[in-house]
RNA sequence: GGGCUCAUAGCUCAGCGGAUAGAGCAACGGCCUUCUAAGCCGUGGGUCGGGGGUUCGAUUCCCUCUGGGCUCACCA
């Protein structure tokens, strides 16, 4: 817990030990129950009494007012403290509070809520993982912002994250692909536009297949060809991956994300034979229906299919090897899998050989399972040709941003080179959309609509990202008088005894929390609330008070140095979420 | 039929066993000669799907019913 929040003064704890010290019982018991108001006016801590009643045999008013006389001159940095009811209220002390919390922001900076108890434990993040061939479509964007996120948060307190990305590059769908290109291929539309060429060859593949039966034989016939390590299909087969990945690499460059492993299905496969011996030597594997399975029964779950009837390997198979060589690999802490929860049943399924065949680190493993991309009516459907390109996605965000971008600057009247409106547009228009993947609990369906994708009003990235830009102006503006942040003094800080400066502060205090929270539940969208509310408070803040001409020059100081400390923790909070922040907008 | 999951404002969603259930969008009404109006302020809007139970206290935990979604052997 004391690692919890590191870069800053722990003020439940403190209460959880001044409560503590009064009725003899643990702090850790305390601070567990010691919970924050449902509003300011209430206190900033408050400490349910009613659990007291019992033992102490009193009514929980009584108990709260006995407390509440006991605390009043406890500690410098509580303001008073009061009973309503059953409950005790604790109110900090406004300028203790808020100068603590702007001056430890301040010192950690981008740091901001990281910690480094994540030291030398390894953390495996399987995401993205498209399928070579196919087009990049929205029903990835999840997984790929997500995973990102995921990472991330990990990597902020501390963790080794290795980001694997499983591709699918397997399959008897590339034996199609080879007997396609090979009839109907065209050298030139592959090389410009690889996946749309790859995906025109299919489709043609599928259509002609319904009245020429011999050619899915024939793909059969190459898929082997190249399991068997054939040159001819090996060599079509890895241009075909290494287009997609050329094509791939655009999106991801875009968004920022990087790989350490590009790993697929592919590169799993010869160690499948190992994996079936393994199993077969534990007594685990078993005959059934043609089929070598593991039963499950024991864990109520249906049997595994390890190799089908005709003795190919099948993906539990490959998930199973993979899972094997991360752990020889790399000895990971944890191995998560951002994968959708269709695959819910595999992935529990996965595990649980994994644990029958006595390994422990099987409990290790997560699916991190997120909600399906559909449209109100319907689901998104590649056959149908009824789905949304990221690239369509990304590119009309980017659009719909320049126009504004172009709206406003006429407003303001303000110097944005043709470069820098571009360059804002693709920062702002992505991280739109990013946004939107991270903004609800990630169980949560999404159901698409261009309306909502491309409305930047309220909680959304472009509301996140221009509040950080509106406070980077302040500060720019104040950097050209020559004011810091750096130039407040903690007698300066602890001025700020606004409703409105205590309110900003209060969820600065909350960002080392929502990491942690979002990294316990693999839940970034908790830190996306933070991020949001931050950025509320600030606004409502600065459409209050005056920076630049406060009062005096004291409390100017004091706001610069606010207002810097939300920048950074904005900049922090989005760069975990995967999002860049722009200077201007 | 089994398993998992969801049901909260017109819409999209938050709500760690606790105080008067909250945001955003949409609707309506205000605020730019002053630090970026992609902003801020205000108003209206709720049988927390139904019914039981546990508890001092349930939107939150348990059971049950209803209604969606996903999934249940050789695709991934």
């Amino acid at each position: 817990m004391d690692e919890r929040r590191r870069w800053s003064m722990d003020f439940r704890r403190a209460i959880a030990e001044l409560l503590s010290a009064r009725t003899g019982l643990p702090a850790d018991t305390l601070e567990a129950s010691v919970e924050v108001p449902p509003q300011f006016e209430l206190g900033d801590y408050a400490f349910p009494c009613f659990p007291l009643a019992k033992t102490l045999r009193k009514a929980p008013p009584a108990i709260a007012a006995e407390l509440a006389s006991k605390l009043a001159e406890g500690a410098p940095f509580l303001d008073r403290v009061q009973a309503v009811g059953g409950y005790l209220n604790f109110f900090l002390d406004r300028g203790v509070f808020v100068g603590t919390v702007v001056a430890d922001a301040l010192a950690a900076g981008p740091r901001i809520g990281a910690t480094e108890e994540g030291a030398g434990k390894t953390v495996i993040v399987e995401f993205s993982s498209p399928n070579i061939a196919k087009p990049f479509h929205i029903g990835h964007a999840f997984t790929t912002i997500l995973g990102q996120s995921v990472a991330k948060l990990y990597t902020h307190l501390g963790y080794p994250v290795v980001r694997m990305n499983h591709l699918g590059d397997y399959g008897t769908q590339f034996g199609k692909l080879i007997v396609a290109y090979g009839r109907w291929g065209d050298e030139a539309a592959l090389l410009e536009a690889p996946i749309r060429e790859l995906l025109r060859i299919y489709v043609k593949f599928h259509d002609e297949a319904k009245a020429d039966l011999a050619l899915e034989t024939e793909a059969r016939a190459r898929f082997l060809a190249l399991e068997e390590g054939n040159a001819p299909e090996m060599a079509l087969w890895k241009r075909f991956r290494d287009l997609s990945l050329l094509e791939f690499a655009r999106v991801y460059d875009r968004m920022g994300i990087a790989f350490d492993n590009y790993n697929g299905e592919s590169y799993y496969s010869d160690r499948i034979p190992a994996v079936v011996d393994l199993l077969r030597a534990k007594g685990l594997l078993e005959e059934s229906e043609g089929a070598q399975v593991v039963k499950l029964d024991e864990e109520g779950l249906p049997p595994c299919i390890v190799l089908k009837s005709d003795g190919a390997t099948i993906y539990a198979s490959r998930d199973i090897a993979s899972a094997l060589y991360r752990k020889e690999t790399y000895g990971f802490y944890k191995n998560i899998y951002v994968v959708g929860t269709p695959q819910a049943l595999h992935f529990r399924q996965v595990f649980a050989v994994l644990k029958k065949a006595g390994f422990a680190w099987a409990d290790d493993c997560v699916h991190v399972g997120f909600g399906l991309v559909k449209f109100a009516d319907r689901k998104l459907s590649t056959r149908a040709g009824e789905v949304i390109f990221l690239d369509e996605l990304l590119a009309e965000s980017v659009a719909k941003t320049r126009e504004i971008i172009d709206r406003n600057a006429e407003l303001r009247g303000t110097d944005m080179s043709e470069e820098e409106r571009a360059e804002v547009a693709e920062k702002v228009g992505i991280g739109a959309v990013q946004y939107m993947f991270l903004r609800n609990g990630r169980d949560r369906d999404i159901v698409f609509s261009w309306e909502e994708m491309l409305d930047f009003d309220g909680e959304t990235g472009p509301y996140a990202m221009y509040t950080y830009a509106r406070g980077r102006s302040v500060l720019r503006k104040g950097a050209l008088e020559g004011a810091s942040a750096a130039d407040a003094t903690p007698e300066d800080l602890a001025r700020m005894g606004g409703d409105d400066e205590a309110a900003v502060a209060r969820l600065l205090y909350g960002f080392g929390d929502a990491v942690h929270r979002a990294v316990e539940a693999n839940e970034p969208f908790l830190l996306t609330r933070q991020v949001a509310g931050i950025a509320r408070a600030f606004n409502k803040f600065y459409n209050n008070e005056s920076i630049l001409s406060a009062p005096d020059a004291g409390l100017r100081r004091a706001r610069i140095a606010l207002t810097e400390a939300v920048c950074t923790a904005l900049k922090t909070g989005l760069d975990l979420l995967g999002i860049a922040a722009v200077e201007r907008m």
